[in-house]
DNA sequence: GGTTGAACTCAAGTCTACTTGAGTTTCTAG
DNA sequence: CTAGAAACTCAAGTAGACTTGAGTTCAACC
């Protein structure tokens, strides 16, 4: 890649278009700007023109949101990319990998939940102790707050 | 299981212990008792008394809210258990399935998200119109609002 | 050049999920 | 019996994520 692009005039965006583009509501839209997850320019008479790599953004507001990260954390990750500029591919890639992680990590801690609900199932321990998922209160009341079997022992990492 | 247990005093818990053991503010078990997840005996003094059941209900609904799953669905699946008595093995098998479909449902997309964003970092393309994550714009725009491929065509089957 | 749809700003409102505070009562250990 | 910790109720406040509304300005087409 790295295409010598002419300084083209890049179509820009008005809110309405990135909105329908986005699925996103424009008052949505303000409100990212107003956070800083977003930016556009202004014409002479002040209404916003997003580049188009402003949609990228956006949508990956929403899968953020989607996965329920909360928009302060979307707001760092999204603080490596450059607003005024078209994202490098290396750009790209760093936030890339930061949001794969978190991926993972969700899914790790839902595939452990399924894995134990499934066994509850299987074994129809729920009306007693062994069952991990429903009885994190006998045996782990003692350590102190928290539903620690639940959660899984995500301590340090995140 | 399914042990005839004797009709013992089944040692209640106060609302500190149900706090301690399942690391929830007693506030917020006031404010889902309000909204009918859970409930509790009184004593003659009015203090709450709860049943050892009940903290299996608030267990599940930390591990609901930590899906991101809104406490009114939780509420829903919870509508299912009784209040009053010990749930049964089968009251809980039926939770636990509707539980578990969520579960997967929300696996799945990740697993999608995930491989998605790993293809763009395998394969350096997020420069270009060939990411689909980070491209649904060029192509779906005309299909109207909606990042469709962003949140996985989750049309029917699901 | 006028009108109409799209945008703009700013304040206020909404909804979820709680927390905090005030003032009062109950429980429990000494 | 009494002091202090723990609970109780009810109202109000908070935080996140937006939406709604009012009043105003642009932009684009005929």
């Amino acid at each position: 890649m790295t295409q010598t692009t002419r300084p083209s005039p890049e179509q820009l965006l008005s809110i309405g278009e990135v909105s329908e583009r986005t699925g996103v509501a424009k008052s949505a839209l303000h409100y990212y700007e107003q956070l800083g997850l977003i930016s556009a320019e202004r014409t002479t008479g002040n209404q916003r023109r997003y580049h188009r790599h402003m949609v990228r953004r956006v949508s990956l507001i929403v899968v953020a949101k989607r996965l329920g990260i909360p928009l302060t954390d979307v707001a760092q990750a999204l603080a490596e990319l450059p607003h005024d500029t078209k994202p490098t591919t290396g750009d790209w890639r760093r936030v890339s990998k930061v949001w794969r992680t978190t991926l993972v990590e969700r899914r790790r801690e839902l595939e452990r939940l399924e894995h134990e609900l499934t066994g509850c199932i299987g074994c129809g321990c729920l009306s007693m102790t062994a069952c991990k998922l429903l009885n994190p209160d006998d045996e782990l009341g003692a350590e102190g707050p928290g539903a620690r079997r639940l959660l899984g022992s995500t301590d340090a990492s995140e």
